[in-house]
DNA sequence: CACCTCTTTCTACAGCTGTAGAAGCGCGAT
DNA sequence: ATCGCGCTTCTACAGCTGTAGAAAGAGGTG
């Protein structure tokens, strides 16, 4: 049985991404997942507890799915989230990073979006922003996986690099993009996703 | 004298950007322009129409400042944002791009705010999108100059590049550029930022 | 069984929010 | 001045939200 914590957080999650932070309520987030109302005011009692429950679960996620990495693809999750990276040619790794991208668009839509919503609560909300973590695992991939291509200053084009695959997520899920790319979850996704990844990772690990 | 549509749409921008669209309420608008109660309710009567107020002089704020760019430079406006560029070296026009992102970042910053939060809003509201335009203008400024520069598919590198510069931009603005990257403002800030958008030039010209 | 403790569910309530309409006011036309 | 009309200000009100505490139940212990 899954614990009571996760229903309640995952709802969070759903309704942000749905309907953005003015959705989350806690009788909205009752009545989502299918409890009794004036339970999640029951564990949450304030509304910063909830966000912060929120903030966490979406850092346990990611925790978990970095985990999982370690897995034998056969037991992999059905979430895909970073693979561990071969970066044996740089082509080969930015199809990798593009799927990754694609994932966050189609599986992962909901938690991107909540992620971001919740990017923008922690500029007045500051403690949000170290329960999130600061993306610190990417960041350290990417400037491990910068260092070893040679880059000059991979620390900072490691986060660079992060900012700019943040950007092309972003840009599909809410910007602009969303009209102009082609639809996530397809080939061509993948392929355009590819080539802009690929040229950033030429960029910065020059 | 001011209109009091832009009384009333750059105190909503401000609010957003101060407490998100959570905080974005006709008496809070009200309190924040000092304006009398109820006066907001009477410009807006829906909540709806609020927001595409506030989208909508999002929308004309830019145009303004697009405009404003073809003054000489004495006539300038205070507000920086896309000057005209020479891109007669890469690593100048690098400086200028880093400069408007710097500009975005502190006098501009609400402004920024306030857009990512609608951007973010428009994915369950789809008619905000039409309203902000989609960036056009700085994509058709990106499309064209890379196509300038020779690069293959400058449509996309345009897209690809916009994305990637509103990524540097929002990380520093709200996610965790905004603990590792120099503070804005500063000269450090826009050496850095320069690197990044130096990269992504060479890296989407190609 | 009675008892106690912890969890879950329900209820209360003050304050805020969205929205509508009434009241008031300035002002030009008559 | 008187009327009519558009803008501005005020008030009402139903519904929602955050939060707290009371009531009800579940489960273990003596």
């Amino acid at each position: 049985m899954v614990s009571r914590y996760t229903v309640i957080t995952d709802a969070a999650i759903a309704l942000v991404a749905e309907q953005g932070m003015r959705g989350l309520t806690h009788r909205a987030v009752d009545a989502r997942a299918g409890l009794p109302t004036g339970t999640t005011s029951a564990y949450y009692r304030t509304r910063k507890a909830l966000i912060e429950a929120l903030v966490q679960r979406l850092a346990d996620l990611d925790r978990a799915d970095l985990e999982a990495r370690d897995l034998p693809a056969d037991q992999a999750p059905a979430y895909p989230h970073d693979r561990r990276f071969t970066p044996a040619d740089l082509d080969g790794l930015a199809a990798g990073i593009a799927a990754v991208i694609d994932a966050w668009l189609t599986t992962g839509r909901d938690r991107s979006l909540a992620r971001y919503a919740c990017l923008l609560e922690a500029t007045h909300h500051p403690e949000l922003r170290d329960i999130l973590g600061h993306g610190a695992a990417s960041r350290a991939q990417a400037r491990a996986l910068l260092a070893a291509a040679g880059a000059r200053d991979p620390d900072r084009a490691g986060d660079h690099f992060v900012a700019c695959v943040d950007g092309l997520l972003f840009d599909r899920l809410a910007g602009a993009g969303a009209l102009t790319a082609p639809p996530p979850g397809t080939a061509e996704s993948r392929t355009d996703l590819t080539r802009a990844v690929r040229a950033l990772l030429r960029a910065m690990s020059g």
